[in-house]
DNA sequence: CTCCTTTAGTTAACATGTTAATCAACTTGC
DNA sequence: GCAAGTTGATTAACATGTTAACTAAAGGAG
């Protein structure tokens, strides 16, 4: 059985009693969950904690968060197709086709049908778009180093690893 | 010294050699992270794995994402002004202001001026709010449940341990 | 009290997120 | 080889994210 403390965390509230009318009569009263103990809103806290200081230089650099994550990716997967890159950067296909038009139109990235398969877009990072990363990464890792400094470099490197296992999963 | 194992594990992947012309001459060569350790990227990877399952159940209780956001906020803080909710449910305010009206309309939530501040607008969970939240929570739990089975409950327990130390700070 | 600044919230404009529909190229079954 | 289905990518339509400008109310210095 679960420790009453543990429970507690769990929870994080006070329990509401109530219950829809829908529910099957063998459903338990609901245990709502803290939004503190709810993990999409815990990812989404501590991502805008991280994003804050990210925000400016991007701003800056003359790009959005969207854009510099498909360099980010193109940059490390090469010449890929749109699907992957959807995939790797967490973006859905109609958003990214308006992001490598809009990297397309700053010279960016580069495309052309694949062989094999012309329904297939190959993106290529081009040498404007790696000159973009490169010019941004030192400032983004002196944030990241800031960051460690003040959160420890060693939870950090711990809690990649457990987001990394997270999305990992089937 | 960093020893080298942690070093490869940190960059991750092969250094770009070139570098930015506008750098100064005394920055290092830039070490360019693998997108599985950018924190930023690692976090929305993993919020796009848990947050999946959840989008069809809110879809079926004809909430968005960001309305069951606000009602958790609203049910859990109680009566609360703009700015306050915002706040916890990570939106800024123009979002905030067509998300209100929106669940107004829908009779989720109620609002009135405060009274000694007559800038600041009272929100306040209706009982139909509450309701939305009760009929959903057991549907919810049942996903967290199962993403615990997977991943293992003391390692989720952990994980939202550190993101809420991560968010929490200064 | 008046002027200035600050704060809470809204509106506007544009980029992105999201779903569904569409199109073209490929694949399969017959 | 063709009709039916599948897949990669785009387009359309609407909601939300994001920045900046704006309005109204509060607070503060003179």
């Amino acid at each position: 059985m679960r420790s009453l403390l543990a429970s507690a965390r769990r929870i994080g509230k006070v329990v509401h009693m109530k219950r829809c009318d829908a529910l099957a009569a063998n459903d338990r009263v609901s245990d709502i969950r803290a939004t503190s103990r709810s993990l999409p809103i815990a990812l989404l806290r501590a991502r805008e904690r991280v994003m804050g200081p990210i925000r400016a230089m991007l701003a800056d650099a003359g790009v959005t968060e969207q854009q510099w994550r498909v360099l980010r990716v193109l940059d490390e997967h090469g010449a890929s197709d749109a699907t992957r890159i959807a995939k790797s950067a967490c973006l859905l296909m109609p958003s990214l086709t308006r992001i490598i038009h809009s990297l397309e139109a700053k010279g960016y990235c580069s495309r052309c049908t694949d062989c094999g398969d012309r329904r297939r877009a190959m993106i290529e990072i081009t040498e404007a778009g790696r000159a973009v990363i490169e010019c941004n990464i030192p400032e983004s890792n002196r944030i990241f180093a800031q960051l460690e400094a003040e959160y420890g470099e060693d939870r950090i490197e711990k809690l990649l690893d457990m987001l990394n296992d997270l999305s990992e999963q089937a």
